[in-house]
DNA sequence: CTGAAAGCGCTAACAG
DNA sequence: CTGTTAGCGCTTTCAG
């Protein structure tokens, strides 16, 4: 068995109480120098290792974060997760991890289990538009933060990519080079980045002058490469009216789409160009290499821990608002000039 | 705040004692039918969760889990933990997941954090082939398996690739196309991988009567393809005597490999053929299509759950020993029929 | 079947 | 500066 602390005590002949408040950082100051020196000594010796238990039942406080993810698997969100531990794990807090596979009702349920293993706080890289955790965490003030996804109501402050620039940069970016007939393969309505990118292509299309009805947009019913190719499969079946160019949800999207182009014939940037967003890892490596968005994701965990880390301590309770980073456009191989 | 076991107890009218029991499937065989019932609903509407500080102070399990990965980052780690966490959470238990990036030190202080977090057990996919937190943990008799990864002092059981296999199968594969001088990018001799493949490597060219001085080892200083390119520059710059194929110590150096091979100027696989190992996500749509072994990862993550379910509720103390897991060769557009 | 009481290990308020 | 005390919320004997 590991000592406790009352051993900690005995062995340097003081009190327990004596004992905790000189290993205590923030109470060393109340005890004498030497005192401090010999039971620090001695729990070193002993190895001592304060029950948390106790400790947290005492304090209310458990330096412990819950961190809901999607899926980990998918590759956006480990960068995330160790921007967070970067900022949090130095602070002395330790992240519980669990993946949701944006289920509602998964999420729900281990949100309560983490409710019950009393974290200090909470980051969701999992929020709905609308969601029932986030409303859950609101109503009862524990501190949170959303990263790369927000919400409808404004419940929480969030971190994300800055979404409207990089839809406005991409349609821009293709105009310039000759692109007229842009289409969108949006990812799911139910999730910020898809609802926001879908609504910034249409305004970014009309702001530009262009013609709305040769700029369709088919909203893709998952995430990944399958949805992708399924998605584009009538946006390129007609040769006479097709796009020039596709804007997909995210770079698993794209990928499927430029499945479809490739079991279609039709080629990659020559007949039509293609953009993803997020830039996940290897995109550079593909064939061809895909344009892409570099979401920061690292930073935007440091930058949600940072929030999380001084609502906790109150330091400063962040107002409930979206911080936008922003995502540099990846010029690579998947765009080129539109077809003559 | 949130609602108290004595909270239930006063609204139910019973003591907290029979309430406590009420709720606790183990022993509500203890209490009557009409006062289970009744305390239980009390309980879900006043969304009672049992604080689990007060718990774990009186049973002393956390029903928490410490999970150390080298980097979430790598696509190895995901696909594990997912699997880790799919037995294990269904079982009602939380992960405590923490990156230690290879650093001994780091890894025994996250590991000492974790530990005075009251952990039932460990999953460690960080172990070098001498590792004190492995002594650490074995010394205490905590509940806890390696996953990946052994140490050379059996301590511990762990669930790994069949990399002997894995290397076997992949020169027989290439001596079957012809090869006869093939190469080895060896990853780092201190984890159980690199020295293990390297050995198997040794030992099968000697077996299958290739000559050892045509096929040489090169260990790289890294996982990375940074180190896979520079491993391979010498290997590959004397056109004369250079291998035909060569082996790397996993996918990320097998990229590299195949980097200072186009940058060279020599044609993968028609001068060259590259394997690699561990089959990382998008392994097949890279340029080329890389050859490599499929780590089951999600079924090495299940399996070493399993264990560590069944040691910590005492189901069985497992032997110290190592599971080895199959590792299908995954035949891509990365190997070819040796050059005549 | 239910109630009473003790105590897990710690911290914090207060007294000396 | 150090000791005393109480109590965080729960489970688990032991009596009734």
């Amino acid at each position: 068995m590991v000592s406790t602390l009352a051993d900690v005590a005995r062995a340097a002949g003081v009190h327990p109480g004596t004992a905790s408040k000189a290993l205590n950082p923030d109470s060393r100051h109340l005890v004498a120098a030497v005192t401090v020196q010999r039971v620090r000594e001695i729990a070193a010796e002993l190895d001592y290792q304060p029950n948390s238990f106790a400790r947290g039942l005492r304090t209310s406080r458990s330096f412990t974060i819950g961190l809901l993810v999607p899926d980990l698997t998918n590759p956006l969100f480990p960068p995330i997760v160790r921007g967070i531990e970067e900022v949090l794990g130095a602070a002395g807090y330790s992240a519980l991890i669990v993946n949701t596979d944006n289920d509602a009702k998964k999420e729900m349920q281990l949100f309560m289990t983490l409710l019950s293993r009393r974290c200090d706080g909470f980051i969701l890289a999992t929020a709905f538009r609308q969601d029932p955790v986030v409303e859950a965490i609101s109503k009862r003030n524990i501190p949170a933060v959303l990263v790369n996804r927000s919400t409808e109501s404004h419940l929480l402050p969030a971190v994300a990519g800055d979404e409207v620039a990089e839809v406005r940069d991409a349609i821009k970016y293709l105009v310039k080079l000759g692109h007229r007939r842009i289409a969108h393969v949006a990812s799911p309505q139910n999730l910020s980045p898809g609802y926001i990118r879908h609504r910034a292509f249409l305004t970014t299309i009309r702001d530009l002058g262009l013609e709305p009805e040769e700029c369709p947009v088919v909203v893709a019913t998952g995430f990944n490469e399958a949805a992708g190719e399924a998605a584009s499969k009538e946006l390129v079946s007609h040769s006479t009216s097709r796009p020039t160019a596709i804007l997909a949800g995210n770079d698993q999207l794209a990928i499927g789409v430029m499945d479809r182009l490739s079991t279609t014939g039709i080629k990659c940037p020559e007949d039509i160009s293609v953009i993803g967003f997020n830039d996940i890892p290897r995109m550079d490596r593909i064939n061809p290499a895909l344009t892409t968005f570099a979401l920061p994701k690292h930073e935007m965990g440091v930058k949600a821990a940072q929030i999380l880390q001084a609502w906790i301590e109150g330091t400063s309770i962040p107002e409930p608002s979206t911080i936008y980073l922003p995502c540099p456009l990846i010029i690579r191989d998947s765009t080129g000039p539109a077809p003559s």
